[in-house]
DNA sequence: AGAGGGAATGTTATACTATATCAACCCCTG
DNA sequence: CAGGGGTTGATATAGTATAACATTCCCTCT
């Protein structure tokens, strides 16, 4: 919000033209909604504009406080159901170490995410993993275990806060 | 419960003699308490005993209600604390994407854990993950994160459910 | 135009997960 | 035997998520 550098890097805990970013991931969200034939009602996309705003993981609550006060309904359901869409779609990430809820920064990429998650601030990145063809790919072959989805979330300090701390 | 095949590997989807590794852990979390000077209190033992017996993750109030039913605590507290404890020294895990607990399968050992969690059964298997070495590390130096705990959780069919679905 | 159907939303209620708080107790130690 | 840390007991409440059913909207098929 007080950024005013232009760089567009969807990924890190860079400063960067916050602007341009929601746009850009709005309008991939769009056409992503259009090429599958999905619908992007107002609630998902609010839901979603909110998540990319604030740019940090988010409680379902948090975001209903923001729906209520805008009018938009103020029951549970609401949010979740927005939710449910945006990660069922890989337009955003549940965060399960947080309970919490973050847009992708990479959306339409098809990927195992992983999140570098700041304790302090909250601030949440988004990575990419080279999962599969490690040593946990080769732990499930040797076990005969059938892997459907990954979950990787580290947990630390941001570069901001590191130095704040030190 | 139903297996009597002698085999000790403490990881994995195999068959192998339960009563044995439920013994043998018992006797190394009550060797790590004494060598720090933890106090392996009865609750606890109790919790840790039940994870190990059922062998899989379990929620705190399924927990819960079978130390109520021995009479040892009725209330959320009693197994939350135990859960604490033995998550702060190793003894059990968190699964965060089940809001569950799990026995730790090697305690003792400093690593990165990784969990194959069978949607099916919900058995739950640890293993070891290379990734501190991998491109999480690598991501993390490059935007200066300073990573302090992982989560690495990977959902899917373990072979026996695989196999049943067939 | 009207009927049917799928998806989305509105609404109420409830289930599930986790923690705060304070009092009581136990044991060790000084 | 007083103090203090750690543990337990007990009550209340906070925080997260879903079930269930009615309603509406929009599209399509006839």
């Amino acid at each position: 919000m007080t950024q005013t550098k232009s760089q567009t890097t969807s990924v890190g805990f860079d400063p960067h033209d916050h602007s341009h970013c929601i746009a850009d991931a709005l309008q991939t969200a769009e056409d992503i909604c259009r090429a599958q034939k999905l619908q992007f009602t107002p609630a998902r996309r609010r839901v979603l504009e909110i998540l990319l705003e604030r740019h940090r993981a988010m409680g379902a609550y948090e975001i209903l406080d923001i729906l209520a006060a805008e009018g938009m309904g103020s029951q549970p359901p609401v949010v979740y159901r927005a939710l449910d869409f945006l990660t069922g779609h890989g337009l955003a990430h549940r965060i399960e170490r947080m309970n919490a809820y973050a847009a992708c920064t990479h959306p339409g990429a098809s990927h195992v995410p992983a999140f570098l998650i700041c304790r302090l601030c909250k601030a949440v990145a988004e990575v990419e993993t080279g999962l599969d063809s490690g040593r946990l790919g080769d732990a499930a072959r040797n076990t005969g275990f059938t892997i459907e989805k990954v979950v990787v979330e580290a947990e630390g300090l941001c570069p901001g806060c590191a130095e704040a701390a030190a």
